[in-house]
DNA sequence: CTTTAGCACTCTTCTGGGCCAAGTGCTATC
DNA sequence: GATAGCACTTGGCCCAGAAGAGTGCTAAAG
């Protein structure tokens, strides 16, 4: 990374004018139409120096060489730091985000609009993730028979998502079964996050070595036939708005991959676990996704962890281009992790 | 619709190679492409002629005064007439397709993987929809007291679906509150279908003027408060395959268009429950959706009902571009759906 | 009456040249 | 350091011409 500290204010004020150009028109951006645009009347050939250095510190890029010029990711990183914190989400937004997410009961649903709002108020596909397992706490489980060897379980955690699952035991459990089983697990294991339960049973089961021991052999059959999955992955991902990023410039091949990708959901959490961890307080912007997933070039993710209090229960982000409204996009999202928090804890 | 009696069996045969040739290379055919593949050594002048019938028949058409001819949508009508039920599933698709669902539990399940496979067995995109309530049998309910005010409902239908729904009441109701009201449902109203059942409570709580009665009251915050939709539409639409509706002809605005609608999932039920319905046994072929949507432009839909015995329990399609392997969706929609009254059956 | 061969005609697509606009880099000047 | 001037590069656009594909029509052959 070339001569870093070589931005001055006035380097600094014409590369912010060339990205802002650059994003709303979307073609290089030459010197005279600059000069031409900036308020302080600084002729093309002064800028065209400016810009000399601006390429050689690796901000901008050429496409050939009587083109204009183009901003690097780096530029855009550049960028995002400069303005972050700047802007406030204007009115019309703000009601519709808070009018869509309002009197939402649960984690999914609140995702699953948060995903669509974002794709709305943003330039890209809106993503919501609700983090699986592991970090959730066990409210209650319920079993119902719900035929021969067919059993209905219901996993609510403390967070407020519901897995419920059908599922064929080897064995057959009446009601009576199921409810002493449910009873013990909820007497015993309340608050424990699902991932400790789940161990716990296997070692408890494993220990009660009396094959006479009913109880043990119905949690067994009830573990091993999997009703304390929290998994089923495709239920907590949501990914909206695609078709914003259908435009024009966009070659049909890279498109279609790019859109194949977005439809393996798991492939969008990856990529979300991949940039947003647990420690990072605030809206993180990620560009150069094509590192990562080479059909996204072009690409960058402004994500953030919804949190409750101090626990993480999932993520939000929008994907969208590189020319994406910076500010609104990055307001828009950690408009809504407040949000989260503030509507989910008075549902405590 | 001129002359549709005109066709011998020298013209159908011409028309059947124009549309084969057109579905497999995308461009127009002409007659001398057209007689060197055919086998029958016609001489182009020949097939002219004939062509020239087609046009006045209304199968082909011209995109311009001197390019090759192109099948309207009559003609894939009368294709589709012609070879259906002609052909048999590749042992590999079968296989692919027996697996994938094999083992499904409940007709959720069923359904999301039935349009993941669709998408991948034909060129478009996989639709699978369940029927929403007014067909389905009430098998159970269940509600669990969450917390002061809030409540989860859980239904489930005979078709197996399971509808859950976390709410908040304006009164509190207690756990054995809760008991009773779901012992009074479950007892009185078992196998009637959901519709019904909250049309009967309806009109029970209006009855029972007394405001004394625990039961009622219960019964009426319950209803009240949705306990009983099973609505939510989206959980139950699965759309799958977008990616390969991106081709490389297909005009940008369109194909944005096209991916909007296809992302409102309510609009695709719209359309398939306006050309599926509950009486037609077999898969049906719509080419021309154009008139319900004109973003559907060169798109046709195949699909059928998804029934368990006598009952239509959701439907199944494919959506995908005029040119494409008919023989080949066709059969795998019917294959589909006879493994659906096939695997759910066995569950009963 | 059907089929075929021949031929002139139409229309699209591809190609190459020339022109223009935009932009650059360099140098000389203020 | 900023500016003005100037020669140079490059992609986009327009146009004309050639090539290719296909047609319709007519006349002849089966």
């Amino acid at each position: 990374m070339p001569n870093q500290g070589q931005i001055g204010p006035r380097e600094r004020e014409i590369l912010t004018a060339i990205i802002e150009t650059y994003i709303s028109s979307g073609e290089p951006v030459g010197s005279r139409t600059l000069s031409r645009q900036n308020k302080d009347g600084l002729s093309p050939a002064t800028i065209r120096n400016v810009m000399s250095d601006l390429v050689e510190a690796g901000f901008l890029e050429q496409p050939h060489t009587s083109a204009g010029r183009v901003p690097t990711a780096q530029a855009y990183r550049y960028y995002v730091d400069q303005i972050s914190g700047k802007a406030l989400l204007s009115p019309s937004d703000q009601s519709l985000i808070s009018e869509t997410l309002q009197g939402t009961v649960d984690i999914q649903q609140f995702l699953e609009r948060t995903s669509h709002v974002l794709s709305l108020v943003s330039s890209g596909v809106g993503v919501a993730i609700a983090s699986s397992g592991f970090e959730n706490a066990l409210e209650h489980v319920h079993f119902s028979r719900q035929g021969p060897n067919k059993v209905l379980a219901v996993v609510v955690t403390r967070s407020g998502m519901v897995h419920d699952r059908i599922m064929r035991l080897h064995i057959d459990l009446s009601q009576t079964d199921l409810d002493t089983a449910s009873n013990y697990i909820n007497a015993n294991f309340r608050g424990w996050t699902v991932d400790k339960v789940k161990a716990e049973i296997a070692r408890r089961v494993e220990d009660a070595r009396s094959e006479y021991d009913h109880l043990m052999q119905s949690l067994k059959e009830l573990y091993e036939s999997g009703a304390l999955a929290t998994g089923e992955p495709a239920k907590n991902i949501f990914v909206e708005g695609v078709s914003n990023l259908v435009v024009k410039e966009e070659d049909h091949e890279r498109l279609r991959e790019l859109l194949k990708t977005l439809e393996e959901k798991e492939r969008v959490a990856e990529l979300l676990s991949a940039y947003l961890d647990t420690k990072q307080e605030a809206v993180r912007v990620v560009i150069g996704l094509e590192e990562a997933m080479p059909e996204m070039r072009n690409l960058v993710l402004i994500g953030a962890p919804a949190r409750v209090g101090e626990e993480m229960r999932g993520s939000l982000a929008v994907i969208g281009p590189t020319r994406m409204d910076y500010q609104h996009t990055i307001t828009a999202v950690s408009y809504i992790a407040q949000l989260f928090d503030k509507l989910l804890n008075e549902n405590a």
